[in-house]
DNA sequence: CCGATATCAAGAATAATTCTAAATCCATTT
DNA sequence: AAATGGATTTAGAATTATTCTTGATATCGG
């Protein structure tokens, strides 16, 4: 376990969260991340997984992504990216912009406007498998 | 008063709400919404302001918009259209994309994905107005 | 090891939203 | 017009994700 990461000191809980994240990337809530962990830290509280998941957002390291009013989910992917729930299998996906593709280059905003976030979120279905039939 | 609109039956109620949300359009949370309609309807309660926002959402009538985790603001732009949070005034202003572009154009999504729902969210500061200095 | 500081754990508190149940409204039928 | 039945409204309770509080534990520098 490190030290730190990007000046963030390291305990057992967090790092455990963090390698839970790293691992399934599947944009857990944070009770999944209380379930999932309970293997490796039988005794953590929900309450500690938000402090550790709060912890790790407030320093950049993951993402708090949110879908309407529901539970928040996170991601520890860095690339400026969107999320695609599908609604055939309920499972969320990154999606990128095409390549040269730029946010500020699409929208109608006054010029000089600084843009510090964004959150784009799609709801729709993805194609079947073409291994499915 | 309609009758009805968008295939709702309008009761003073519903009316009143769809009213206010189009003659004040700052996107107001249902709170908001309960505050200002009192001069006109000083006995509706809380919970029938979610009702009629919610039937308003439901028949597509109004918008609900969600920024992260905060109270749920609600919209009458028919227009495809994102949000933009003025971290200087705490505003939020409409955006639309630049003509011609389209949203499934510019991401990478696998051929033949449906988009259903998008909602661009953004924050950020518009440049200081030129009238103060 | 010592004292200072940070973190953790358990449970209480918060706050937006939804639910429940009773009252009221309202369109339609007698 | 009166009766009926379903929709709507209301007040308050319930829900639930999240945050807060507080005391216990761990960690750090010296
Ligand atoms: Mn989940
Ligand atoms: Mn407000
Ligand atoms: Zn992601
Ligand atoms: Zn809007």
């Amino acid at each position: 376990m490190p030290a730190e990461i990007s000046g963030l000191r390291m305990t057992r809980q967090r790092w455990e969260v963090y390698r839970l994240l790293m691992e399934q990337r599947d944009h857990p809530t944070a009770n999944d991340v209380f379930i999932r962990i309970k293997d490796r830290l039988p005794n953590i509280s929900l309450a500690t997984v938000y402090n550790c998941l709060e912890a790790l957002t407030a320093h950049g390291i993951v993402r708090q992504v949110n879908f309407d009013r529901e539970p928040s989910r996170f991601c520890p992917n860095h690339e400026e990216h969107g999320h695609f729930h599908d609604r055939r299998s309920g499972t969320i996906h990154d999606v990128s912009f095409k390549p040269g593709i730029n946010l500020a280059d699409v929208l109608d905003l006054p010029p000089g406007t600084v843009i510090t976030n964004v959150e784009i979120t799609l709801r729709g279905e993805l194609p079947a498998s073409p291994i499915a039939h």
